[in-house]
DNA sequence: ACATTAAATTCGA
DNA sequence: TCGAATTTAATGT
């Protein structure tokens, strides 16, 4: 077992694919290491590879067409981004920062496009997950919107919880309140009180090191 | 920014 | 390899 086998295993867009097409995806994939606080991709760079978190925690800042406002989310093991800029062939809107050290895997282009028009289950997720990020976007109007505190926190965690773009996640999250301040936007003391508020309301239990979530409809829903 | 507490690591047997 | 001692990391205020 070499480590892309590992990676293609963990991958969720891979568990439909023909040999055929595995064998394909194994020979386009590239693992790497980005240490915290480095860049992953920076905003106006050309496409060069589908991402996927193997480990880790990355934090994506988006700028609105006009480099206006920006908003953050985070990406941890299980989710791949980039396909948006792939697709239309243009140059990234975001801007990817490793949180903390992350294993990385890369997708070349090539081999992403081979797999978009010829393999019918790799297109079938891709599909899912485009349609997906279109709620999230619906969602991120109303959220730039300078809402509490505690439902900027409320809503940054759910994100991480999304079942299609981590297929594997858990209810326990391991994450930082630091972490978790970095990608709502607010200190580490707010994020502490957000949180405290958080767990009076039921919605998830703090724990050191992480969270665990015990109600997400909740998360996803509350309103300060 | 500081004090407290939890976890991870080191080290001696 | 066990656990006590020390260091580092995360939390709460």
């Amino acid at each position: 077992m070499t480590k892309t086998d590992d990676t293609l295993d963990q991958a969720v867009w891979s568990r439909d694919l023909t040999p055929a097409e595995l064998d394909r995806a194994r020979a386009g994939l590239t693992l790497r290491v980005y240490l915290k606080d480095s860049t992953v991709c920076m905003i106006g760079e050309p496409f060069t590879s589908w991402m996927g978190v193997m480990d880790g925690l990355l934090k994506v800042r988006s700028v609105s067409k006009e480099g206006k406002e920006a908003s953050f989310a985070g990406m941890h093991a299980g989710g791949w981004f980039g396909e948006g800029s792939i697709l239309k062939n243009e140059v990234r809107r975001y801007e990817v920062i490793a949180l903390r050290t992350s294993n990385i895997a890369l997708l070349d282009q090539e081999t992403f496009m081979w797999l978009f028009e010829n393999s019918p289950a790799f297109s079938r997720f891709l599909v899912r997950q485009l349609n997906e990020r279109l709620g999230h976007f619906i969602a991120q109007v109303e959220y730039d919107r300078l809402l509490g505190t505690t439902t900027r926190v409320a809503r940054t965690l759910a994100l991480l919880l999304n079942r299609v773009l981590y297929p594997d996640v858990g209810p326990s999250l391991k994450i930082t309140q630091e972490e978790i301040g970095l990608l709502a936007g607010v200190t580490r003391s707010v994020t502490n009180q957000a949180l405290k508020q958080l767990e009076a309301h039921g919605a998830i239990r703090i724990e050191y090191g992480g969270i665990t979530v015990l109600n997400a409809e909740l998360l996803r829903t509350i309103v300060e």
